[in-house]
DNA sequence: CTGTTAGCGCGTTCAC
DNA sequence: GTGAACGCGCTAACAG
């Protein structure tokens, strides 16, 4: 059967608690003994236990996440999702506690970030907001020894140990490689509705998209982007105005959120010719709209893969151990009304 | 801190014999004394430790898969997942074992099968051939009392429990809805090479791929599907022969294996027109075609996944547990060259 | 520096 | 019917 830690010991001809040093690299071994384990521990081919291990160290993870208090349907299904983690903590051996604090309010982040620093809390995930002061908030805490990941939402030139969202540059050329595919050969302009250019994501996604685009040799013009704020009413408002002012248009790309504005705007005109659209996010309202044919494409990042990765690079980074980046990348999900999940 | 069984047994005023014996719903305790029980795990909230009962109970499942020997890339990747899942065998408590057989052998398919029936194996994963002797020996094997799970391609009249593969029919829907949307008011042809049309799947994907094409208001026309056996070099003369024959072709909808023939013949051929291509299953030959711009889109089935899910599956049912079949549903992947992992 | 020992939460003989 | 006691593989005090 599997070798256990007897055997290691008494192939060594050590005790168990030599082993256990030596396996938790911890001091209190003579070279010599210790390479006489690791000789076992190759010879056997011993694996350890994980779960025996967690048993008997009965240890817990407390993480703290911070999350923004936003009105829109993703937010507010990465809080379901990390309230689903919340409820596994006993199984999982993590307790998470969740701070909300106000949408784009640097200085009620930063607040948020200052209060981690006093509670011994093994790893923090945050949604980022792309300011100064929040970057220093963040190195104040990895100071102080608490591994930090980014999550959904980056700040590179912090000093976070990870980050647990997509590559939102790959998600503007993905859509943009499609619209252009889609649009190859016509001749009109496409809409664009961001959130905000302030936020880096929607500036990324942007870029993304205008380059893929580029790559066609089409008679497309892109409109300069609105900005829809993530709030449905303003973004309908927006779009709206669009598509009177805008008799050539053959393709919108919606790259922020509030997209019930959008679908409401393009649920009330009736156009003849079809309108190629693009949005982010799969919820109730991207999901009817894609099975209406309101929505062409939804370019889907999954909350509860962002929130599952994120505690386990926290749990591993609490642990010192490396965690295999590749592995842990989020993907880029594409629906259409006939994938569905 | 997290009720145990201790607690369950001195708030029930019994023994922890007596609490585990209802826990697992053995004989041997009286009405009113189980009813305590129930009471006190109600109360405390207790949930029992998986991890720890696994460690007490030592219990190892040994599961079978049973797989074709075809030499394409994604039966390779399939392997190479099961072998990864082996690996991790001590860690996750199973003994897999592989048996690999001639694809599209029926009797050599029928003859694993019953092999298996005599060995005590804790449940079965398959990759089923679309036959009534087949469907046969799977009947066998599950009145063995044998957990079933199809992999990849499915046998529904079958007795089997569960199936870890995607929706083909949807995943067919998917690519004429994509080209649909490519090809939208243009005229010309479109050309579909399958596996074989006596492959469940492929006949799935062809009539997924027709009635989504449909729903569009075009002038495209279907041309008869050739069949390429999955083979490359087949594949690669039935393309060539029909980018010869085919001045107005569109587009092609590979929907099968063998895509390195495809590749290779789009490759050979100058076109001054674009065509759009969708093919099946990510490959390195596929990735590759991706990023040259000789394949437009690539929709994939996650082996690994597959494999995953299928053990999971198995040791749920092992253990007469159900199993959440919308959480272990395979999604079906969309990659361009823009989100490629 | 190294060894002994007592658990972690649960399952499973055995006696009673 | 019910309970006491031991062990799964590993860690963590404590001794030595």
């Amino acid at each position: 059967m599997k070798p256990t830690v007897h055997d290691i010991a008494s192939e060594a001809g050590v005790s168990l608690a030599t082993v256990d040093r030596v396996l938790n690299g911890r001091p209190g071994v003579r070279a010599p003994t210790r390479e006489r384990v690791l000789k076992a521990i190759e010879k056997l081919g011993f694996v350890r236990d994980v779960a025996a291990a967690n048993l008997a160290k009965g240890r817990v993870y407390p993480l703290t996440f911070i999350v923004p208090s936003n009105d829109n349907s993703f937010m507010a299904a990465l809080r379901a999702e990390i309230a689903a983690q919340q409820a596994r903590g006993p199984l999982e051996r993590t307790a998470i506690s969740v701070t909300t604090v106000p949408a784009f309010d640097v200085e009620a982040l930063v607040a948020a970030l200052d209060r981690v620093r006093l509670e011994k809390t093994a790893g923090l995930a945050v949604v980022a907001i792309d300011a100064a002061p929040v970057r220093d908030a963040l190195a104040r805490v990895v100071a102080e020894g608490i591994p930090v990941v980014t999550l959904v939402s980056d700040l590179p030139e912090s000093e976070r140990h990870h980050f647990a969202g997509i590559d939102n540059e790959a998600a503007g050329r993905t859509a943009g490689s499609l619209m252009g595919r889609f649009l190859d050969g016509r001749r009109g302009r496409i809409g664009l509705v961001v959130g905000s250019l302030e936020v880096r994501d929607h500036r990324q996604r942007l870029e993304g998209f205008r380059a893929a685009l580029q790559e066609f040799e089409t008679d497309l013009t892109l409109l300069s982007p609105v900005e829809g704020r993530d709030e449905p009413e303003r973004v309908h408002a927006l779009v709206t105005q669009m598509l009177r002012d805008e008799p050539a248009l053959l393709g919108i790309y919606s790259l922020g959120a509030g997209n019930r504005g959008l679908i409401r705007a393009l649920s009330e005109q009736a156009r003849k010719q079809p309108l190629r659209v693009i949005a982010h996010e799969l919820t109730t309202h991207t999901r009817a709209a894609l099975e209406a044919g309101l929505i062409d494409i939804v370019l889907n990042q999954d909350a509860g893969h962002e929130v599952r990765s994120a505690i386990r690079v926290l749990k591993a980074q609490a642990d010192g151990q490396a965690v295999i980046a590749a592995q842990e990348r989020i993907r880029i999900d594409i629906f259409l009304k006939d994938n569905l999940p």
